[in-house]
DNA sequence: TTGACGCATTCCGATATGGGAATATGATTG
DNA sequence: CAATCATATTCCCATATCGGAATGCGTCAA
């Protein structure tokens, strides 16, 4: 088996960078594709594959507009991979000071051999 | 130019639903490989490769103990994650009362034409 | 030393990627 | 209808994946 499709879930889609701005820029409000692609220097075909994996799981929606296409933002699908990452948060603080507390342990046991 | 390594952050990393399983257990504490992959149903080296991955992302760290070497979880990593994620927060709230609005107002305008 | 154990790495195959270039599709205008 | 604008799709390539099988390697026990 290879790499999970990006359109698998919204980690995946989310996993690439140029993704991540046209979600951001569409807090914004509604953009057509040749908007989002000058604004963030990618090609017109690009913007439009990177659309089709958003909307494959459901982070944008379009809307017909004349010639144009719409597409907004759909922040649901987000929710759960908050809800995920979050059940780690306790740890990124209290857990990690006995950690570095272990780490500058061994560094000075490493000292003093 | 091909799909980033998922070394490349955080965010590719944690793309892999069998990685998210191996932080989720961690929060319980440190564990050896082979303990990982029966829990989880995995080869030994798959759970090595994975474990690998989340090590170069950082969201993982290796004690060696004897013959084993313990992983533990580093969840700093993740927090970038929460944050760029947690920026949508109201739009997966408030602003989609507006858009399941224009959606069903865009189904009742069909309907009565 | 020889095994045995715990893990990491390598090699393989099938698959999907993102980017660029070219082209197709669809709606609008003249 | 023809031309044009806004998008989407297709083709091609280089690359990286995950999984399985086999193998390498360091540590510990007898």
């Amino acid at each position: 088996m290879a790499r999970a499709a990006t359109t698998s879930d919204a980690f995946n889609a989310i996993a690439e960078p140029q993704r991540r701005e046209i979600l951001a820029l569409l807090r914004a409000g509604e953009r057509p594709v040749t908007d989002l692609a000058q604004e963030l220097g990618m090609s017109q075909p690009g913007a439009s594959k990177h659309l089709r994996v958003l909307r494959e799981v459901g982070l944008v929606r379009v809307r017909e507009a004349g010639k144009q296409r719409l597409y907004g933002l759909d922040a649901r699908g987000l929710r759960p991979i908050h809800e995920w990452v979050g059940g780690f948060e306790q740890f990124w603080n209290e857990s990690f000071d006995r950690l570095d507390t272990y780490v500058q342990d061994l560094k000075q046991t490493q000292q003093e051999e």
